[in-house]
DNA sequence: GCGCTTTACGACCGGTCGTGCTATTTTTTG
DNA sequence: CAAAAAATAGCACGACCGGTCGTAAAGCGC
């Protein structure tokens, strides 16, 4: 029951989405869009009453995929440490999947967004603050299942876990360090063990 | 010795420093620049080749900055932990420091310009890269000083404080999350924790 | 304080930006 | 198949972009 015109709106964002992680959400230029959609500007503007508008709709796309990719199927796999492993295992899938030819939409949102106010801002504050809780209660439920200490600071652990995965998108994007993979499941191994009951 | 062109350039890089911090090095606008210094926008151009050449020299002087806030005096303190300490202190402080009111100013180039290829991207790489050294070659001192496990792997440990400022600055920036640096501070010690000798 | 050099200015270039408005084509519906 | 509705194109706008002029003023060694 989807339109052309739906169907058109989404190739848009979708082509948006791709460029905005290369060229961020500021780059993204109207007319380059036109260009790579075979769409003249005016016509491809006309749906959406802004730029704003445009990039806000990119990033629902992007938390509706990143959940389609990540969240949904971790959900499969059994609380604690089992679907903490998946979650950190499907997020290489997610930055390095042929939407995202740029890395992880998020990161790089984060960075450029951090000092411009406005709803897209708003709206990555929102999405990431939920991806953060989402990871700290996976180390929740890992101590509810008996897995790991008692005493383990939920939020300290994701705020570290995040600390791998920002390293991992810095080393294999701005230095094409190709250890980079290796290095982060290394350190998630390490900090996993750390949150592990002592013997 | 400075003549007067000299000083005005240099406020003007300083400025542009400031500015790109915010907007990132793509963003930064001549007119803008121009009319945060009181100048003529061609009167501003003068001083430079192109706005590339400029984006150069904002690098430059942010490198010869941090070798001045953070390298340099780390180099008084003892190798090893003591040293690794005090890097990361005056990480902080040069990450609050004046000269940038939109954070660490590689931090945000390392994500803007991972996809932009061109000088200004190489110089950066050069210049984290010699850092990420410094970083590992602190850790390698550790081990030498008796303080430091033997079998430690010093690029992992360098990859994982980078890890623990990566965070914190987007906790800090992105999330203004109070809380960053006790946990960017907890983190640390808790990698220290893992690098020294078990009894 | 003369005269050369450095520094800064205002005007202007071609180009691209986001964003309207109107016409035309295409799709959907009765 | 025609009428209504939706989708797209054409065109123009004001603003701003990086960059180039020729020229005037300020700095400075002699």
């Amino acid at each position: 029951m989807k339109s052309k015109g739906d169907r058109t709106k989404q190739s848009i964002v979708e082509e948006a989405l791709a460029h905005a992680t290369r060229v961020g959400f500021e780059g993204l230029s109207l007319g380059d869009l036109a260009k790579n959609t075979g769409m003249s500007k005016s016509g491809l503007y006309a749906h959406f009453t802004s730029k704003e508008d445009l990039q806000l709709q990119v990033m629902q796309l992007a938390v509706e995929l990143f959940i389609d990719t990540v969240v949904k199927p971790a959900l499969g796999t059994p609380r604690g440490e089992a679907r903490l492993r998946k979650l950190f295992g499907l997020w290489f899938d997610w930055s390095r999947s042929s939407f995202l030819p740029g890395g992880c939409i998020f990161v790089n949102a984060a960075n450029e967004l951090d000092d411009r106010p406005g709803p897209v801002r708003d709206r990555l504050v929102e999405d990431q603050r939920r991806w953060l809780d989402t990871l700290a209660r996976a180390f929740t439920s890992g101590i509810e299942a008996g897995q790991f200490r008692t005493d383990l600071d939920c939020d300290q652990a994701a705020y570290e876990l995040y600390g791998i995965i920002l390293a991992y998108h810095y080393f294999s994007r701005l230095l094409r360090a190709s250890e980079a993979e290796a290095r982060a499941r290394k350190a998630f191994e390490s900090l996993l063990d750390n949150a592990r009951l002592k013997a």
